[in-house]
DNA sequence: CCCGGCGTTAATGCAC
DNA sequence: GTGCATTAACGCCGGG
């Protein structure tokens, strides 16, 4: 059997249990109803992985920036990623403490 | 801001004069402008970083909500990486494929 | 404790229960037959684990090769993975992807 | 350009200085001698992997093995992971780690 | 029996 | 264009 017919279904079950029913425009409006989905889903992925790629663009930038000013980029990085270790380090700490304090019943 | 872009030249200047690394002029406040400056590149980067990750965790979720309402992700990635193919080399990188399909016999 | 003395334990009942008893030779001979067991599993599971290595390093290099030959790697992955997927559900697989592009209005 | 074509003229090169020529077959020789080599690229691939995978069963198997004898699959999992870790780089990785600790004291 | 987490492995993007 | 560091995908496992 076809996946995507499947798929289809499990979307109308979906959308039946879930909320107020399409109106009824036909055989397919199933299929219809998980293209716009299944298009919707695309272009949000699309659209947040243009952003995403924006923001890699202007870090790039500063680190470019950084090295015209005489900072190595590398030794930059290298910092970057221990304050980084550092935080987690720190939020792991935090929540262990948070543990020990809910087992002594929250003080 | 004005003063991070008098900072700024300043450091430029120096670089320029012939120094690679931030140095101590006399007193220390070039490596106080330095440090400064070194500070803000780094909080630049993480933000903007942190932002990113954000975008990730986004698309993570789209996937997770389509995968919930059926959609199968591997496929649903495929279809992206086309349309990405498709616009970014549609004279080449899919013309390439058809190309080797045909070399090897098959549809 | 260690997980792994524990579960000599528990290999001892087992082998008790379930088997011939092996020949008392000793207060300790159960321990000494889970710890040959043990040892024979550890170096099967990597002796195999090594050849499944040297079959992975075996097909980068083919891929290290194909790209000083010009061809594209990334394609020729894609092609390896369609024709995989044409192999393994051909009335499924490939069908759910032509669906989902036509329900895009697609090619 | 398609890459394509530049990779049958390259291949082309490469028959040429380092085979005998091939006997003249036609003005489009090259395309099927580069779908030769894609073929035999793809299906050198597919094998390899399909052994990969066979090993990967045999594996499985050992696991389930020792599974029914009482072994605990994660610990042993884990056992071998070490006796990896051990064999690699222990001195490496304890001096990289040692790097690390002295970067986080001066970052 | 499915599914969510985890550990491993491949792929992507980046600097050099 | 190559090596490297991050990030995503895959396979495996245990619990619901």
């Amino acid at each position: 059997m076809s996946e995507a017919l499947y798929e289809v279904s499990e979307y109308e079950d979906r959308a039946v249990k879930g909320r107020e029913a399409p109106a009824p425009v036909g055989h397919n409006s199933g299929v219809t109803i998980a293209a716009d989905r299944l298009r919707s889903i695309i272009e949000r992925v699309e659209r947040l992985d243009e952003e995403r790629k924006a923001l890699s663009a202007d870090i790039r930038d500063i680190f470019t920036e950084a090295k015209s000013s005489g900072f190595v980029p590398k030794v930059v990085r290298q910092l970057i990623a221990l304050r980084k270790i550092d935080k987690n380090d720190r939020e792991e700490q935090e929540e262990l403490l948070d543990v020990y304090r809910q087992a002594l019943g929250e003080g």
